[in-house]
DNA sequence: ATACAACTTGGAGTTGACTCTAAGTCAAGA
DNA sequence: TCTTGACTTAGAGTCAACTCCAAGTTGTAT
Protein backbone atom coordinates (compact mmCIF):
# COMPACT_ATOMS: atom_id res chain seq x y z
CA UNK A 1 0.00 0.00 0.00
CA UNK A 2 1.66 3.28 -0.70
CA UNK A 3 1.77 6.33 1.52
CA UNK A 4 -1.21 8.05 -0.70
CA UNK A 5 -3.74 5.38 -0.20
CA UNK A 6 -2.86 4.91 3.50
CA UNK A 7 -3.43 8.78 3.42
CA UNK A 8 -6.66 8.63 2.09
CA UNK A 9 -7.71 5.36 4.31
CA UNK A 10 -6.87 7.39 7.29
CA UNK A 11 -7.50 10.72 6.55
CA UNK A 12 -4.53 11.83 7.34
CA UNK A 13 -1.49 13.67 5.59
CA UNK A 14 1.59 12.08 4.13
CA UNK A 15 3.71 14.55 6.19
CA UNK A 16 2.21 13.36 8.92
CA UNK A 17 3.09 9.92 8.06
CA UNK A 18 6.29 10.80 7.03
CA UNK A 19 6.55 12.66 10.66
CA UNK A 20 5.11 9.63 12.97
CA UNK A 21 7.61 7.51 11.55
CA UNK A 22 10.72 9.91 11.36
CA UNK A 23 10.19 10.45 15.26
CA UNK A 24 9.55 6.79 15.99
CA UNK A 25 5.58 6.91 16.52
CA UNK A 26 5.17 4.14 14.36
CA UNK A 27 8.29 1.69 14.00
CA UNK A 28 10.29 1.85 10.20
CA UNK A 29 8.12 1.31 6.96
CA UNK A 30 8.90 -1.50 4.59
CA UNK A 31 10.27 -0.01 1.54
CA UNK A 32 10.29 -1.23 -2.09
CA UNK A 33 13.61 -1.50 -3.97
CA UNK A 34 13.54 1.80 -4.92
CA UNK A 35 13.23 3.53 -1.20
CA UNK A 36 9.30 4.10 -1.43
CA UNK A 37 7.39 3.23 1.03
CA UNK A 38 5.02 0.29 0.52
CA UNK A 39 2.75 -0.11 4.00
CA UNK A 40 2.43 -3.50 4.87
CA UNK A 41 -0.60 -5.51 6.90
CA UNK A 42 2.18 -5.00 10.29
CA UNK A 43 3.00 -1.04 9.31
CA UNK A 44 -1.02 -0.23 9.04
CA UNK A 45 -1.97 -2.08 12.27
CA UNK A 46 0.77 0.43 13.69
CA UNK A 47 -0.34 3.34 11.59
CA UNK A 48 -4.22 2.83 13.23
CA UNK A 49 -2.65 2.02 16.63
CA UNK A 50 -0.64 5.67 16.42
CA UNK A 51 -3.79 7.85 15.02
CA UNK A 52 -6.47 6.33 17.76
CA UNK A 53 -3.85 6.89 20.66
CA UNK A 54 -3.48 10.21 19.44
CA UNK A 55 -7.53 11.00 18.62
CA UNK A 56 -7.66 10.19 22.46
CA UNK A 57 -4.64 12.45 23.47
CA UNK A 58 -1.70 10.45 23.97
CA UNK A 59 0.93 12.57 23.79
CA UNK A 60 3.28 11.65 20.77
CA UNK A 61 6.29 11.20 23.59
CA UNK A 62 4.60 8.48 24.53
CA UNK A 63 3.76 6.39 21.93
CA UNK A 64 7.38 7.03 20.94
CA UNK A 65 8.09 5.45 23.94
CA UNK A 66 5.66 2.46 23.65
CA UNK A 67 7.55 1.59 19.92
CA UNK A 68 10.72 2.35 21.92
CA UNK A 69 10.26 -0.37 24.30
CA UNK A 70 8.48 -3.25 21.87
CA UNK A 71 11.54 -2.90 19.82
CA UNK A 72 13.77 -3.38 22.67
CA UNK A 73 12.44 -6.79 23.04
CA UNK A 74 10.33 -9.05 25.62
CA UNK A 75 12.11 -7.34 28.54
CA UNK A 76 10.31 -4.31 28.22
CA UNK A 77 7.10 -6.30 28.52
CA UNK A 78 6.05 -4.94 32.14
CA UNK A 79 7.49 -1.30 31.01
CA UNK A 80 4.65 -1.64 28.14
CA UNK A 81 1.84 -2.99 30.17
CA UNK A 82 2.68 0.13 32.92
CA UNK A 83 2.60 2.51 30.30
CA UNK A 84 -0.79 1.17 28.99
CA UNK A 85 -1.79 1.25 32.32
CA UNK A 86 -0.93 4.79 32.71
CA UNK A 87 -2.37 5.88 29.59
CA UNK A 88 -5.55 3.77 30.72
CA UNK A 89 -5.71 6.05 33.57
CA UNK A 90 -5.04 9.30 31.26
CA UNK A 91 -8.11 8.69 29.41
CA UNK A 92 -10.14 7.74 32.27
CA UNK A 93 -9.76 10.66 33.83
CA UNK A 94 -9.90 13.26 30.32
CA UNK A 95 -13.11 11.40 29.66
CA UNK A 96 -14.09 12.58 33.07
CA UNK A 97 -13.78 16.03 32.17
CA UNK A 98 -15.63 15.89 28.90
CA UNK A 99 -18.50 14.88 31.11
CA UNK A 100 -18.34 17.71 33.20
CA UNK A 101 -18.40 20.32 30.39
CA UNK A 102 -21.38 18.32 28.72
CA UNK A 103 -23.41 18.46 31.73
CA UNK A 104 -22.52 22.15 31.92
CA UNK A 105 -22.84 22.53 27.94
CA UNK A 106 -26.21 20.68 28.50
CA UNK A 107 -27.45 22.89 31.36
CA UNK A 108 -26.60 26.19 29.47
CA UNK A 109 -28.18 24.48 26.30
CA UNK A 110 -30.94 24.18 27.97
CA UNK A 111 -31.57 27.91 29.74
CA UNK A 112 -31.15 29.13 25.79
CA UNK A 113 -33.67 26.83 24.62
CA UNK A 114 -36.11 28.16 27.16
CA UNK A 115 -34.84 31.66 26.13
CA UNK A 116 -35.22 31.57 22.76
CA UNK A 117 -38.94 29.63 22.98
CA UNK A 118 -40.15 32.37 25.36
CA UNK A 119 -38.92 35.50 24.57
CA UNK A 120 -37.36 36.53 27.83
CA UNK A 121 -33.68 37.46 27.37
CA UNK A 122 -31.75 37.40 30.91
CA UNK A 123 -31.10 34.76 33.62
CA UNK A 124 -29.02 34.49 36.19
CA UNK A 125 -26.48 31.30 35.09
CA UNK A 126 -23.73 30.62 37.83
CA UNK A 127 -23.66 34.26 38.61
CA UNK A 128 -22.41 34.88 34.41
CA UNK A 129 -25.14 35.66 32.31
CA UNK B 1 -9.33 37.22 45.17
CA UNK B 2 -6.32 37.53 44.03
CA UNK B 3 -4.83 36.27 40.94
CA UNK B 4 -2.71 34.07 43.73
CA UNK B 5 -6.05 32.72 45.61
CA UNK B 6 -7.28 32.20 42.02
CA UNK B 7 -4.46 30.44 40.51
CA UNK B 8 -4.58 28.21 44.00
CA UNK B 9 -8.47 27.10 43.81
CA UNK B 10 -8.30 25.87 39.98
CA UNK B 11 -4.55 24.86 39.68
CA UNK B 12 -3.83 26.88 36.98
CA UNK B 13 -0.33 29.67 36.51
CA UNK B 14 -1.30 33.24 36.81
CA UNK B 15 0.30 33.72 33.48
CA UNK B 16 -2.16 31.76 32.25
CA UNK B 17 -5.13 33.57 33.75
CA UNK B 18 -3.80 36.74 32.65
CA UNK B 19 -3.80 35.27 29.03
CA UNK B 20 -7.12 33.72 29.10
CA UNK B 21 -8.25 37.77 29.90
CA UNK B 22 -5.71 39.68 27.63
CA UNK B 23 -7.01 37.67 25.07
CA UNK B 24 -10.67 37.29 25.80
CA UNK B 25 -11.07 33.81 26.91
CA UNK B 26 -12.41 35.39 29.57
CA UNK B 27 -13.71 39.18 30.19
CA UNK B 28 -12.40 42.40 31.59
CA UNK B 29 -11.50 41.10 35.42
CA UNK B 30 -12.54 43.61 38.40
CA UNK B 31 -9.50 45.80 39.86
CA UNK B 32 -8.54 47.77 42.58
CA UNK B 33 -8.15 51.50 42.53
CA UNK B 34 -4.13 50.18 42.28
CA UNK B 35 -5.28 48.40 39.38
CA UNK B 36 -4.57 44.88 40.50
CA UNK B 37 -6.65 42.04 39.87
CA UNK B 38 -9.54 41.66 42.36
CA UNK B 39 -11.56 38.28 41.10
CA UNK B 40 -15.45 38.80 41.91
CA UNK B 41 -17.98 36.20 41.73
CA UNK B 42 -18.77 36.69 38.48
CA UNK B 43 -15.12 36.15 37.48
CA UNK B 44 -14.67 33.77 39.25
CA UNK B 45 -17.23 32.10 37.34
CA UNK B 46 -16.12 32.76 33.74
CA UNK B 47 -12.90 31.50 35.23
CA UNK B 48 -14.12 27.97 35.68
CA UNK B 49 -16.11 27.84 32.72
CA UNK B 50 -12.75 28.64 30.54
CA UNK B 51 -11.11 26.18 32.30
CA UNK B 52 -13.94 23.29 32.27
CA UNK B 53 -14.54 23.86 28.33
CA UNK B 54 -10.62 23.81 27.54
CA UNK B 55 -10.04 20.83 29.66
CA UNK B 56 -12.85 19.31 27.29
CA UNK B 57 -10.37 20.25 24.46
CA UNK B 58 -12.97 23.10 23.29
CA UNK B 59 -10.01 25.99 21.50
CA UNK B 60 -9.58 29.02 22.95
CA UNK B 61 -10.15 30.78 20.17
CA UNK B 62 -14.44 29.26 20.46
CA UNK B 63 -14.07 30.55 23.71
CA UNK B 64 -13.23 33.77 22.42
CA UNK B 65 -16.15 33.88 20.77
CA UNK B 66 -18.85 33.21 22.97
CA UNK B 67 -17.46 35.62 25.48
CA UNK B 68 -17.53 38.46 22.18
CA UNK B 69 -20.96 37.57 21.21
CA UNK B 70 -21.73 37.33 25.08
CA UNK B 71 -21.13 40.77 25.53
CA UNK B 72 -22.89 41.89 22.18
CA UNK B 73 -26.09 41.21 23.81
CA UNK B 74 -29.46 39.62 23.69
CA UNK B 75 -29.25 39.85 19.52
CA UNK B 76 -26.62 37.27 19.75
CA UNK B 77 -28.99 34.80 21.84
CA UNK B 78 -29.55 32.39 18.72
CA UNK B 79 -25.42 32.46 17.55
CA UNK B 80 -24.61 31.61 21.19
CA UNK B 81 -27.10 28.77 21.88
CA UNK B 82 -25.66 27.46 18.19
CA UNK B 83 -22.08 28.06 19.39
CA UNK B 84 -23.01 25.60 22.33
CA UNK B 85 -24.26 22.72 20.13
CA UNK B 86 -21.60 23.13 18.19
CA UNK B 87 -19.42 22.43 21.41
CA UNK B 88 -21.25 19.71 22.47
CA UNK B 89 -21.23 17.84 19.27
CA UNK B 90 -17.19 18.48 19.49
CA UNK B 91 -17.11 17.14 22.64
CA UNK B 92 -19.58 14.34 22.01
CA UNK B 93 -17.43 13.24 19.00
CA UNK B 94 -14.13 13.23 20.74
CA UNK B 95 -15.04 11.19 23.81
CA UNK B 96 -16.16 8.12 20.85
CA UNK B 97 -12.65 8.56 19.99
CA UNK B 98 -11.63 8.03 23.58
CA UNK B 99 -14.42 5.18 24.00
CA UNK B 100 -12.54 3.75 21.08
CA UNK B 101 -8.59 4.08 22.44
CA UNK B 102 -9.96 2.57 25.65
CA UNK B 103 -11.54 -0.83 23.97
CA UNK B 104 -8.10 -1.05 22.38
CA UNK B 105 -6.20 -0.56 25.57
CA UNK B 106 -8.39 -2.79 27.40
CA UNK B 107 -7.55 -5.67 25.16
CA UNK B 108 -3.89 -4.91 24.93
CA UNK B 109 -3.54 -4.52 28.94
CA UNK B 110 -5.60 -8.00 28.93
CA UNK B 111 -3.05 -9.98 27.06
CA UNK B 112 -0.14 -8.43 28.84
CA UNK B 113 -1.78 -9.48 32.16
CA UNK B 114 -1.94 -13.00 29.99
CA UNK B 115 2.05 -13.01 29.41
CA UNK B 116 3.27 -11.70 32.54
CA UNK B 117 1.05 -14.64 34.66
CA UNK B 118 1.72 -17.33 31.86
CA UNK B 119 5.59 -16.19 31.06
CA UNK B 120 4.68 -16.79 27.54
CA UNK B 121 6.00 -13.44 26.01
CA UNK B 122 4.99 -13.26 22.05
CA UNK B 123 1.76 -13.14 20.77
CA UNK B 124 -0.29 -11.85 17.52
CA UNK B 125 -2.00 -8.59 18.25
CA UNK B 126 -4.00 -7.11 15.56
CA UNK B 127 -0.72 -8.30 13.22
CA UNK B 128 2.05 -6.03 15.39
CA UNK B 129 2.88 -8.01 18.09
C1' DA C 1 9.95 55.62 55.44
C1' DT C 2 11.93 51.79 53.51
C1' DA C 3 12.32 47.26 52.11
C1' DC C 4 10.51 43.62 49.68
C1' DA C 5 7.27 40.43 47.89
C1' DA C 6 3.55 40.31 44.80
C1' DC C 7 1.49 42.59 41.45
C1' DT C 8 1.33 45.07 36.65
C1' DT C 9 2.29 45.43 31.34
C1' DG C 10 3.94 44.53 26.53
C1' DG C 11 6.25 41.64 24.14
C1' DA C 12 9.39 37.79 23.27
C1' DG C 13 10.23 32.78 23.77
C1' DT C 14 8.85 27.82 24.19
C1' DT C 15 6.49 23.45 23.38
C1' DG C 16 4.00 19.95 20.93
C1' DA C 17 2.49 18.51 16.78
C1' DC C 18 2.52 19.00 12.74
C1' DT C 19 3.22 21.32 7.82
C1' DC C 20 5.82 23.13 4.19
C1' DT C 21 9.92 23.81 1.08
C1' DA C 22 13.77 22.74 -1.83
C1' DA C 23 16.30 19.76 -4.21
C1' DG C 24 16.56 15.63 -5.80
C1' DT C 25 14.93 10.36 -7.15
C1' DC C 26 11.63 6.90 -8.94
C1' DA C 27 8.24 4.91 -12.07
C1' DA C 28 4.44 4.65 -15.44
C1' DG C 29 2.70 6.45 -19.93
C1' DA C 30 3.59 8.65 -24.90
C1' DT D 1 13.93 8.06 -24.05
C1' DC D 2 11.50 11.70 -22.22
C1' DT D 3 8.17 13.80 -19.46
C1' DT D 4 5.27 14.08 -15.70
C1' DG D 5 3.75 13.27 -11.32
C1' DA D 6 4.40 10.98 -7.04
C1' DC D 7 7.82 9.86 -4.23
C1' DT D 8 12.28 10.81 -1.17
C1' DT D 9 15.10 13.61 2.49
C1' DA D 10 16.72 17.27 5.73
C1' DG D 11 15.54 20.99 7.61
C1' DA D 12 12.87 25.25 8.17
C1' DG D 13 8.32 27.26 9.18
C1' DT D 14 3.66 27.47 11.38
C1' DC D 15 0.09 27.32 14.78
C1' DA D 16 -2.23 26.97 19.29
C1' DA D 17 -1.66 27.65 23.80
C1' DC D 18 0.75 28.93 26.85
C1' DT D 19 5.16 30.62 29.54
C1' DC D 20 8.73 33.63 30.50
C1' DC D 21 11.09 38.14 30.86
C1' DA D 22 12.19 42.99 31.86
C1' DA D 23 10.95 46.99 33.68
C1' DG D 24 8.06 49.22 36.41
C1' DT D 25 4.05 49.74 40.36
C1' DT D 26 1.45 48.44 44.61
C1' DG D 27 0.86 47.29 49.19
C1' DT D 28 2.17 45.33 53.57
C1' DA D 29 5.43 44.54 57.42
C1' DT D 30 9.01 46.42 59.96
Amino acid sequence: MTIKEVCEKYDITADTLRYYERVGVIPAVTRTAGGIRDYQETDIAWVENAICFRDAGMPVEMLIEYVKLFQEGDLTIDARANLLKEARETIVEAKKKYDIALEKLDYKIGRYEIAQKTGVLSWDDCGEE
